[in-house]
DNA sequence: TACTAAAATGATTATTTTAGTCAACAATTC
DNA sequence: GAATTGTTGACTAAAATAATCATTTTAGTA
């Protein structure tokens, strides 16, 4: 019941993007070093961000990266959906010919609430959340005032 | 945020042995037939299981394995946590000092919650629910009106 | 145009985890 | 003591993970 670190990785950078977006586009860079995340893992990491339209990239100078919606917009269950793909805790929950057992399995039931509850509570959050709750603990963290 | 083999099976063939618990003992060789597993691997998976005081296994003819708690006080939640470890999505959110970002990291706080609704789930429901649930949808799948 | 800065892409790799198998051993019953 | 059943530990093949690196493409600028 591990995320992988694409999920962890992609939302922090996407929360990093959100903070910074007052200054337009954003260096990946950047957002590698305030993440302490290497560069050109991240580049992987933000691949299918980019490829779900929730940001844009920009090459050459003065290039980087630029959100496209608004981050009230973007719900974390979108997010980890792009990252990880479905976040169900076994496949046959998404897809029951996977198991020939699916008719008749409680225990995939309980499998999918599960996944209902993940669900519920990454649906009920968005980017401008991370962002608000970011801005009440303080800056720290996001490089700004880093030690 | 996909559970491994070790839960999935772990728990049916949890269920299984309750189902049949009415016969007392129980063999693995059966339980590991009737939920197609083989039967070696069924046997370090339910190690954690007998571990855990959950289970007895008595060896030799006439051997195999018996429920030690009634199946209404055993909760899911403690069966995950003996074959999985901790349902935490990551690590930091049960021990902060793996990541010194954890004191200010908004997105723990997140995957805090995800884990406190997984197991709100999982702590709701007992080995008794699955197997109230699994005779109402009737003992196929059980192996024993298996096609 | 040439140069430089930035992201994109694809190949490669080391490590870890997963999902088992197998063989030898221990205990229990008949 | 022979057959049966579970226990344990070693081992392994395959897959996933978490990267790195080199090359390419794009965009701005001198």
């Amino acid at each position: 019941m591990k995320l992988s670190t694409r999920g962890r990785y992609g939302v922090r950078a996407l929360l990093d993007l959100a903070l910074h977006s007052c200054e337009g586009t954003v260096l990946l860079r950047d957002i590698a070093r305030r993440q302490e995340i290497s560069l050109p893992y991240l580049e992987h990491v933000i691949t299918p961000l980019v490829a779900a339209g929730l940001m844009k990239t920009t090459r050459g100078p003065r290039g980087g990266v630029l959100l496209l919606k608004s981050p009230a917009e973007i719900k974390l269950s979108e997010v980890i959906g792009f990252l990880e793909g479905s976040i169900a805790p076994v496949d046959c929950v998404d897809n029951p010919d996977v198991c020939r057992r699916s008719a008749f399995c409680v225990t995939r039931d309980i499998w999918g609430e599960v996944k209902e509850a993940v669900h519920q509570v990454l649906d009920s959050i968005t980017l401008q959340d991370l962002v608000e709750r970011q801005r009440e603990k303080g800056q720290t963290g996001t490089g700004m005032y880093y030690i």
